[in-house]
DNA sequence: AACAAATTTAAACAGTTGTTTAATACACTT
DNA sequence: AAGTGTATTAAACAACTGTTTAAATTTGTT
């Protein structure tokens, strides 16, 4: 049982009491237990609990890049297509209700709340997940928008997504439970999160079209 | 300077403490400092410290019914421009990053981590707000959608803007100080959020329309 | 086997937590 | 003015917090 050492242990045992409690309210005293250990043994390896907390960070996005990685796609997949796996991807990684990891609790905590750890994980790990998703937006789209505008619609998407899982338990006191169950499992809103997003896409690409050729728009306002 | 009760004064020295620190770190000590009142009056005129808690959530919501009472339009205003301005609203209330009251950083807390005392919540304050949103999105799409699709089209625009909210501090270290003074104020993101849902909203109304009369999706699909 | 360094341990530390107590002060009616 | 119920107070309570100490144990090296 004890084949790792204390160090390892407790670095494991940290990983989901932080993510369920948060800094403050998790203990140290909690943590050891988990981990067997004495209680001092976080001041001697981690120097304190906040260093703790910190290796815990770090470890947690270490772990999720290899568990999830970023997809890559065949050459000439249609960027519609990518858009459409790129958001089930999303709701997979952030939303998956059951099975979520520690790793994502944690770094969704620091999400919401940063702290001095956030920047080397922002560039590591956000930033190219952002990028990649406006790179999609741009094929979409037809050609590469202001930096403010993909900015703009990448928080569009990601936010949809990530307010299944923010205001998840909320959601579900809202909506009955037949519904919940059957409309509201991963599969069915990545259809619609993808459905709505492109519409979105489609009125902007639309919209810039119209200022060079008036020929889709008037189509469009015919109707 | 003690012109109210003990009771009111704790009352009203709880709620930004506990908007700020949540229900956890918020001590019982700093809250009778902010009101001036002595540590027991706590347990005296609420019985514990979860009894104030409770307290304070519903004095939150009737408090913020009465500063932001929901829209009410001429009966001929059209139904984009409500849209328009029930999403300026939202932001308004949700996002406001300077001024934002406490009442409103208490209920987020209670939208993410629903207590006992969320179900009531719901029923006079969220649920009121979300018809609104769907009826109005009914109007737009031209007829009335399925209840679960409707509930999925609310939650793609409230968690749009509540993403600027939860995750307001991370996207402003994601981009640029300039880039967020000059795009990521409120009307700048009303009018993108807006834009994107009604484009998303279009493109539900138009793929309704084509199993009927496939007209104006032809047009959509030739450009 | 013997020494030295690294690790683990139980105990105690000083500080904070929410809550309770019993004495005091106040407001009000009779 | 006396009496009564309400409100406030300082003090102490027991439980818990992160951290430190110094002794005991394990580990690795010669």
């Amino acid at each position: 049982m004890k084949n790792e050492s204390a160090k390892e242990r407790i670095l494991m045992a940290a990983g989901p009491i932080f993510a369920a409690k948060g800094f403050e309210t998790a203990t140290v005293r909690e943590i050891c237990a988990a981990a067997d250990v004495n209680v001092a043994s976080i001041n001697y390896h981690f120097g304190d609990k906040k260093g703790l907390y910190t290796q815990t960070l770090f470890l947690a996005r270490e772990l999720r890049e290899k568990q999830v990685p970023l997809p890559v796609w065949t050459n000439n997949e249609p960027a519609d297509e990518k858009l459409r796996s790129f958001i089930e991807l999303l709701l997979q990684r952030i939303v998956a209700m059951r099975t979520e990891p520690w790793e994502v609790r944690l770094l969704l905590r620091e999400v919401m709340h940063p702290s001095d750890a956030a920047p080397p994980l922002i560039e590591n790990y956000f930033r190219p997940f952002l990028d990649q998703l406006m790179s999609i937006v741009d094929e979409v789209v037809g050609h590469r928008l202001p930096d403010h505008q993909r900015h703009q619609i990448g928080f569009s998407i990601i936010g949809q997504c990530l307010h299944y899982r923010v205001s998840g338990e909320m959601i579900s006191l809202m909506i009955s439970e037949d519904e919940y169950k059957n409309h509201f499992d991963i599969q069915n809103l990545a259809e619609h999160v993808w459905r709505f997003s492109l519409g979105g896409l489609h009125g902007i690409r639309d919209s810039i079209n119209h200022n060079q050729r008036s020929i889709a728009d008037q189509a469009l306002a015919k109707q």
